[in-house]
RNA sequence: AGGGGAGUCGCCAAGCUGGUUAAGGCACAGGGUUUUGAUCCCUGCAUGCGAAGGUUCGAAUCCUUCCUCCCCUGCCA
């Protein structure tokens, strides 16, 4: 599985970073340990880093699938080329971030199996922490008369925009002096406004076709503490300028992100070229590459969306099994592995793509089918009673931990006369080529012996309660006459002296249709029945388990213990049932 | 409508400085192994690269026109 070098990523921005460091681009780089602007990178040494790449979350809110794709993406790039990745919290905006969030992210980034920290650096850094630089990067572009104070409306402003196709209107305050600028943007920052009442712009073309040229804001007043900087300011930076100024300071070589940002690339570039040119930031500059984000089939990933679940009680929080988080994800048992072997299989590209949850969870699968030990199950039971079977006599019989792994030992599981097994593995009436139990056909008691069905037995609604068998005493797995009589089937069962009962939450898709985003309303779509929840016997070896420990139940699926059990009661959560190519 | 992107097998995705039988994965179909109808192993699966023209000895790759889809008019990111 893990020898999928056949799919060796190969993507544009793999191959952008070939061409760049074949080009020798970053060979003068220099690092200081430590972001800033270009003083502080002066006399440094040159960067270790071959390349360095960064994840930037804005801590408002939980880290989903989508995220995934990107941290994978970024960190796997810097560890593949000899580089470094940092985790930098986005945090401009502070009405809407939180301490929460940022420890959720970095225990999120964590569980992937990323580190940014190691002995020689430490690579989390807050965008807050750069409030400061920034503020000296808008004084040197108003300074070179490419900034300006506008007092305008924020109504105003959206009206003298223009539209997509019709030029914008220059503000009537464009043309104030330095000075003025000067003045009015101290004032600013000193708290001697209100709220919106104005705000700081770029001077670059009002009439320009890309709307993201025309003037962008690039402070806004907002009298709200910071989650990390506190009281200190009253003045925010704006994304678009916030973003190329962060890159810069910590020596981002490739700055990754999504399809949306593509219109502001040349913003980004107007940027660091304009404070280049005033020796803020040296070269080379960062530059910014866009990938399309992930979407998957059967799922929701718009944060808007997500909410809406989680606050309407569609799902049980944002770690419901059944969620797209990673808190989720990790509840429902899939792995980290899973995770990025199913982004190596998905590739990197510049297509709206939608990708068949099944291509998912089958990644997941390949990985659970090489983690997870086994152990026995009866989720749907009915009685199987071997009639020529001493009630006194307790067989035991040995069972492999994991069939393609002899090193991870056996364990002993007893054969008693009554016996749990499937309701699904007997029927009276057997459809075509069916191979399990019915009246006269005999099967295998999977690491015991083989058994003829002799009859069976229906409660007052017609269903089965009962099976009878007799078995065949020279048949027992491991011995030498075990192939003395040839089967088919082969079903799994547990003694009813010697099992234990579990709670079993069987999940499904949470949604029915291909892509519930596109829907009137995606709640509307929700399938009622992704969630099962019902008790279940297993073998005794799993009482000692702990939260977390997950298994593969012979015949089934994937399970993992959900945090919710406690001494009385075991809880597994299914991760995914396993393959099945049998139809009836 | 102005600007920015994307269209290669059911779903992804290499290739795209022109020259190979158009990689690979997932799915699917068939066969083998197997005490999980699982796993694993084989085999098959685009005369075709959004469409139409053109250039060329030769085009998915170059040119022209057209079509479809996505993104952009926050003092969000």
């Amino acid at each position: 599985m893990n020898d999928d070098k056949s799919t060796a990523p190969t993507n544009f921005i793999r191959n952008i970073i070939d061409k760049n460091l074949a080009a020798n681009l970053y060979a003068n780089k220099t690092w200081a340990g430590q972001p800033g602007p270009s003083k502080t990178h002066k006399n440094a040494s040159i960067d270790a880093a071959k390349i360095r790449t960064r994840f930037p979350p804005e801590p408002n809110g939980y880290l989903h699938f989508g995220h995934a794709k990107s941290i994978i993406l970024n960190f796997s790039l810097a560890q593949d080329y000899g580089g470094r990745c940092h985790l930098r919290f986005d945090d401009t905006n502070p009405e809407k971030e939180n301490e929460e969030y940022v420890k959720s992210i970095i225990d999120g980034v964590h569980w992937l199996g990323y580190k940014f920290q190691d002995e020689y650096e430490n690579n989390l850094y807050y965008a807050s922490n750069y409030f400061d630089h920034m503020y000296d990067a808008a004084k040197v572009l108003i300074n070179a008369g490419l900034g300006y104070v506008d007092k305008q409306t924020a109504d105003e402003i959206r009206i003298n925009r223009g539209t997509l196709t019709d030029p914008g209107k220059n503000s009537p305050y464009r043309d104030q002096s330095i000075d003025d600028n000067l003045q009015l943007f101290e004032e600013m920052k000193a708290g001697k406004y209100k709220d919106g009442e104005m705000v700081l712009r770029a001077k670059i073309n009002m009439a320009s076709p890309n709307i993201n040229l025309r003037d962008p804001a690039i402070y806004r007043i907002r009298h709200v503490p910071h989650h990390n900087t506190g009281d200190k300011w009253c003045i925010y930076p704006m994304y678009t300028f916030a973003h190329p100024i962060e890159d810069a300071l910590e020596k981002i070589t490739h700055s990754i992100c999504t399809l949306e940002f593509e219109d502001q690339r040349p913003f980004y570039e107007w940027v660091l070229k304009k404070l280049a040119e005033f020796e803020f930031f040296d070269k080379p500059l960062p530059k910014q590459h866009e990938f399309s984000r992930l979407n998957l089939s059967h799922v929701v990933l718009s944060k808007r969306k997500l909410i809406q679940l989680v606050e309407d009680n569609y799902v049980n929080g944002w770690d419901d099994p059944r969620m797209p988080t990673l808190v989720g994800a990790k509840r429902r048992g899939y792995h980290p592995k899973g995770f990025k072997l199913f982004m190596d299989r998905i590739g990197v590209s510049k297509s709206d793509s939608i990708i068949d949850y099944q291509t998912f969870e089958d990644a997941m699968r390949d990985v659970l089918n090489q983690e997870c030990n086994r152990k026995i199950a009866v989720l749907n039971p009915i009685k199987l009673i071997i009639e020529n079977f001493d009630e006194n006599h307790t067989e035991i019989c040995t069972v492999p931990n994991h069939p393609q792994k002899p090193e991870e030992g056996n364990r002993e599981v007893k054969l008693t006369k009554e016996l749990w097994i499937e309701a699904e593995d007997f029927e009276i009436i057997p459809p075509p080529k069916y191979f399990r139990l019915f009246p006269g056909n005999k099967v295998r008691l999977r690491y015991g012996f083989v058994v003829e069905c002799t009859d069976y037995e229906l409660d007052n609604e017609g269903h089965v309660t009962t099976v009878y068998c007799n078995y065949f005493p020279e048949t027992k797995s491991g011995t030498e006459g075990s192939d003395s009589i040839k089967v088919k089937g082969n079903i799994h069962w547990l003694s009813t002296n010697f099992s234990k009962e579990i709670t079993i939450r069987n999940y499904d898709r949470l949604f029915l249709s291909e892509n519930p985003s596109e829907l009137d309303n995606f709640l509307d779509d929700i399938n009622q029945s992704s969630i099962e929840t019902k008790s279940a016997y297993c073998e005794e070896s799993i009482s000692d388990v702990k939260t977390g420990e997950q298994f593969q139940f012979e015949r089934h699926g994937y399970y993992i213990v959900d945090p919710e059990s406690n001494s009385d009661e075991i809880i597994f959560n299914r991760t995914a049932t396993l393959r099945d190519n049998w139809q009836k």
